[in-house]
DNA sequence: CTCAGATGGTCGGACGTCCAACTAACGGAT
DNA sequence: ATCCGTTAGTTGGACGTCCGACCATCTGAG
């Protein structure tokens, strides 16, 4: 058929080798975009236009990639940041609004993550001495344990090789740090 | 850009946050997790988990500016993407399959948001000339027009200015695109 | 030609996120 | 002492993502 445009750049074929030159050679579907951008005169954004669009899905399939190794912990990164948050905390717990504003997430989610941790056993909700409008969350041993393995996990099988050079991974977390900060992170 | 030690990388601004002691306000949490990362001994993986993380909050935030653009037009980014996807097209239309792989999210995402932006009139979905499994995705009028429009307020107001150098923009695309082909994109 | 496996798409469910609205409690002002 | 604005947390709904299961169709082997 003389149909076969632009249809069938793609064949990843999930666990072949991905060294080696593949017949019809794989197309970066960001580059193209942005080769599209310039050819249609957006020449000021094309680049942002890159670098937002890398970063969608760069979070995506890391996310992904850790989603993969918390999965046998019966948790999610969601909660897995939540655990850490309190294992790393002073007085070993912490309340509500506190993990969200840490976390940059809405109070809800919180209320959300909270409740699947604390139907699993992992945390606790205890009151707060003097506000009772607080609710304070906690570990449990099997929390802290959980949280323990857990990050002895994702050490070994994601942090240890995010898959940049040392340099790139200190240069990113800058580069980042630049971006959060201009978007109202911390 | 770069940033050379472990302990401080980033200064950016002269922003002067209130030095007060409301909970967790002035500190980055990634680089008060780094710490902690480093206090427990896990120092092998303290960079890659603070550039993992970094990368999940900055893609979080800049999403919810990339949303808060495209609100008005009754869209979402995953949305957007499909449509210019096809805008993009040689023959102006593109099988579900292939607009999946290409944005590197599951078939259902892209039944999902086909199934919206048909309800809203922007695009159509038609039969495919020899291959009748195949759905073909093709714009509307009203949908070529929303894309021109979306893109416009999104190069104004988000693409243009991502709140970063131009270099940096360049680095971090280049830096993404590395990790992107690590974890199985193009 | 027939049939088994591969491929394209959809459906239902689980999860995390946000928003709007609500209840409960704190705290300052009158 | 009461009132009212603010704050903490929850609930219900919308959306995007993934997964498992399912049906329809194509393709290749016999």
């Amino acid at each position: 058929m003389t149909t076969t445009a632009t249809e069938n750049p793609h064949r990843p074929s999930s666990y072949a080798p991905k060294q080696g030159d593949a017949p019809g050679l794989p197309i970066d579907p960001i580059a193209e975009a942005h080769r599209q951008w310039i050819a249609h005169g957006w020449v000021a954004s094309a680049d942002g236009m890159a670098a937002i669009t890398s970063l969608m899905r760069a979070q995506q399939l890391v996310l992904a990639r850790v989603e993969a190794v918390l999965r046998p912990f019966g948790i999610t990164f969601a909660r897995y940041e939540v655990l850490m948050l309190i294992y790393f905390s002073r007085r070993g717990s912490l309340p509500m609004r506190t993990i969200g504003s840490r976390l940059q997430v809405h109070q809800t989610s919180v209320t959300n993550a909270v409740d699947r941790l604390e139907a699993a056993g992992l945390v606790q909700r205890t009151a707060h001495p003097t506000d009772r409008r607080t609710t304070l969350i906690e570990l449990t041993a099997a929390g802290r344990g959980l949280a323990e393995r857990a990050t002895e996990a994702l050490n070994d099988r994601v942090f240890e090789h995010p898959g940049l050079t040392a340099d790139a991974v200190t240069d990113l977390v800058g580069t980042l740090a630049t971006l959060r900060h201009a978007a109202g992170d911390f």
